[in-house]
Order: C-alpha cells, then structure tokens, then sequence
DNA sequence: TTGGAATGTCAACAACACTGACATATTGTT
DNA sequence: AACAATATGTCAGTGTTGTTGACATTCCAA
C-alpha cells in the first residue's frame, strides 16, 4: 500500500495521509517523548525526586507568584496529586509559598535559590538535548515541529501554552 | 529579551537559539504529548485498561508474532512489568502467546480478533487526532515535526523506531 | 551434560495519579 | 450577622505502572 506516495505530501498542498504515515508519527512521538524526559529523569533519580516534581519546578519558574488553581489547571492533576509534591519541595526548601496580599486565600508560590538551582540543572539537561535537537534538523524543521504540536493540543490546553509563552511565534 | 530574533531563525540558516524558545518547544512537547494519549485514555478507561495495555496492542500489532524479548526492548520497561499487562490482555482473549516452533523457548505475540478490534478503536482515535493536526499544519510542517522528534531519541531507541518504519521518508 | 538464554512468576515497594470526605480560612453576598 | 462560595490543605483508600530481587522452567548450544 501507498507505494511512490510516500514523499509526494510535502511536494505539493495536498495531505495524502496513510495509516502508515500517521502510525509513523505516533511512534515517533513515543520514541521521542522517552528521549524527552530521559535527561533529567537521571538527575531527579538522583535526588529522588520524580517527574512531577520537575513539572511543578518548570511552571513555577515559568510563572514566579502564581497561584496553587492556577499550576493546578496548567498541569492538569487533582489538588491532592500537586499538594504531594508541594509538600515535599516546600519541607526541602525549593519553593515558597507566601499567602496572598489582595486574597489571603492564595498562596503565591515561587523559587528559592535551590529550586532555582534544580530547575536550572533540570532545564538544561533538556534544554540540551532539545537544542541538539534543533540543530540537526534546521530551523525549517523546528518552525514544523512546534506547528504541529500546537494543532495536536486540547484547545483548553493550548490557552495555557499561549498563555506562557505569549503567542510568539517559533 | 531576545527581540527581533524571534523571527529570524527560519529566514536564514543560521540557528540562534534562546533559553526562550528552547523552553517553549519543551512546554509544547508537554501539552502536545497530553492531547496525543488524552483519546485513547478514555476509551481505555472503560475498559479499565491503562496506557501500558494500549503501548503493548500497538506494537504487538505493528510486529505480529514478536517476542517477548523484542517487546520489552522496545517498550523499555521490565518484564514484570510487561508481563503484568501482557498476562490480562491474554486472559481476557485479546492476545495470543504462541510457543516458538525453531526455539520453543520464546513466545510469539499476536493479536486475536477481540485484540484488533480494540487495538483499531484506540488508534482511530488517536490518529483522527494526529490527522487533524498534519492537515492543521500543512506538509512541510509534518515533515519538520517527524525530523526534530527522530533527533529527540536516544539513538538505542531510534534503531527500533527505524527498524519499525523502515526508514521510510515521511 | 552443563551453561546460559528466554520466559514466567512471586513478593515487595515506590511514584503518581485518582476519588471521596472533611477542615480551615477567607471572601463575597444577602 | 448569617451564609454561600472559594482557595487551600489533609486524610484515607485505591489503581496503574514502573522498579528490584529471587527463583523456576524450558530449551538451545557447545
């Protein structure tokens, strides 16, 4: 099946898009989210800290005084999953949690130097690769990548990644 | 930060990468990979399968008679762990074990007709996913997306990923 | 025949998600 | 002042998926 078509998509505006083809991306987005989390899966083994560890570290960096709702609809858990990896990063002096000024029932969370730290080695493990990444495949290749990523979001999802990183483009 | 050059890496060759888009690339790995299991998952959880059911259906189904061996190696994962999921999905009539006839010692794993059935209702739904987006994107963004994700795997991965595409172009 | 490979299984454990229930403090509304 | 709603935290229980370690079985190959 879908001999000779195969290169034929990118050729010219028509999708002629096999099963084949679409399994092909499928697996490589498993292939590649493994190599993805690879890196600082390594550090946080080390520390034994986990993956939802690094994810609360990422956002708080990314948005410094957010708020527990806020991380919690970005990354998508209950408040009993988030508040168990709060608790620790919080007992280990990585974040800090201040009461709200305007609503005392907020608690703005942020980074203390050593969760900076941490989410700085963790970042840069995957920010490595991800930049080796870039290189090989050219900026062409990037802008394609993220396009596509974008239009395979949940549209609730996507707002938050707008939101975060501002709508600019590639 | 970074004004101006927001733009400018695809017009040319040259790659100036920021801490700024690196992390966007990472966030857009994060929301995309949320969206690319988010329908699969729900049909899973009628079933009260997990993840781990649908990982093993659709390699089982990409290789039809493979080994245990062979699966586990793609699938990364400890064979206590495969085994776990492996022996429901047997047990419930959804995959055949077969007892080598060269090497007796090795099980070949196949798909029964329940198991085709389930397998085809989960990857429909998640390339209906995977379709929209590539029509979304276009076809030079389909290409650029599978070169970046083929640069993201680990290269022990990547054999298996070509291995089971055949190194086809995109 | 003996060593090793392929497979299966038992037990224990940990990370991380879930639900449900409940407590507390604060804010907004009537 | 009373009450409802919001934001957060916590306790208890459960399920999936991963791990390690140990051990048994079967079979191929030297």
């Amino acid at each position: 099946m879908a001999q000779g078509q195969n290169r034929s998509e990118h050729t010219h505006g028509l999708l002629f898009l096999t099963d084949e083809q679409l399994r092909k991306g499928i697996e490589a987005m498993f292939f590649a989210y493994r190599g993805f989390t690879a890196d600082p899966d390594r550090i946080l083994a080390e520390k034994s800290y986990g993956r939802a560890h690094h994810r609360a570290l990422h956002f708080i960096q990314r948005s410094p005084g957010t708020t527990v709702n806020n991380l919690l609809s970005t990354l998508g858990v209950t408040k009993q999953s988030l508040n168990r990896v709060l608790r620790t990063l919080i007992e280990d002096g990585l974040v800090l949690n201040k009461v709200g000024t305007n609503d005392r029932r907020q608690r703005h969370l942020s980074l203390t130097d050593a969760g900076r730290e941490l989410e700085q080695a963790l970042s840069n493990a995957q920010r490595d690769r991800m930049r080796s990444a870039y290189r090989q495949a050219g900026a062409e290749a990037v802008y394609g990548f993220c396009t596509v990523l974008e239009a395979m979001m949940d549209p609730e999802l996507k707002q938050h990644y707008d939101q975060l990183t501002g709508g600019d483009p590639v």
